[in-house]
DNA sequence: TTGATATATCGTTATGTTACGATATAATTG
DNA sequence: CAATTATATCGTAACATAACGATATATCAA
């Protein structure tokens, strides 16, 4: 038996805020800078460089992972470093890693 | 240590498809239908129906959800049923229970 | 205080997505 | 064969999202 056959299925509503997550999470920079703040904190600027965009750009993604609750942020001085804030945001880059990490590109 | 700080990065094209599979999934009415056919396999009129859809808008997910390999399908009759078809889709809809299920909402 | 640096926000344009009626195909029934 | 049922596809209008230049704010350094 899969280990989510007693799960009850999940209430609309629940699923209308799990779509809203995903789809923020479903882009490829949105993923890098997941990815490495899973590994460590870091600012906006230095998330930026790490996807080749430029750094008010990064900002708007990373206000919108933060609005849905994925992140969470600090500022020291005018840096402002994000950190993940969803626990779960760890198991889905496992997957997506597992999924499309080396070796299965 | 986190259990993933020791996995390299995935490359942009793998988080580019990462990204085209976690958008595609980011629908209430497709997250139903997953998480139906997780634990049984479905006719396009059955997920239509459990989800208050017409029946040629479901097939319109499906097919979203079967094009970047996310469901297989196979036809019997005049029925087509849609099963699920890639294995880490468990994984990520036991992280939206976890998170949006009974005493998340 | 002035200039430089780091983030954030605004306005606009281009592009993508969703829903849905209409229509098409394919299989079954009478 | 004609009618019915189950899916699938097409065209389109409404809406959402992404990128980006311009501009704003906030902090630091000289």
């Amino acid at each position: 038996m899969d280990s989510n056959t007693n799960v009850a299925l999940v209430s609309l509503e629940g699923l209308e805020q799990a779509a809203e997550c995903l789809r923020t999470l479903a882009h490829p920079h949105r993923l890098r800078m997941v990815q490495m703040m899973l590994r460590g904190h870091y600012t906006v600027g230095e998330l930026a460089d790490a996807c080749g965009i430029q750094s008010h750009m990064a900002s708007e993604h990373l206000r919108l992972m933060k609005h849905c609750g994925l992140l969470a942020s600090e500022r020291d001085g005018r840096k402002t470093y994000y950190r993940v804030a969803e626990p779960h945001l760890a198991s889905i880059m496992e997957c997506v890693e597992a999924r499309f990490g080396a070796g299965n590109e």
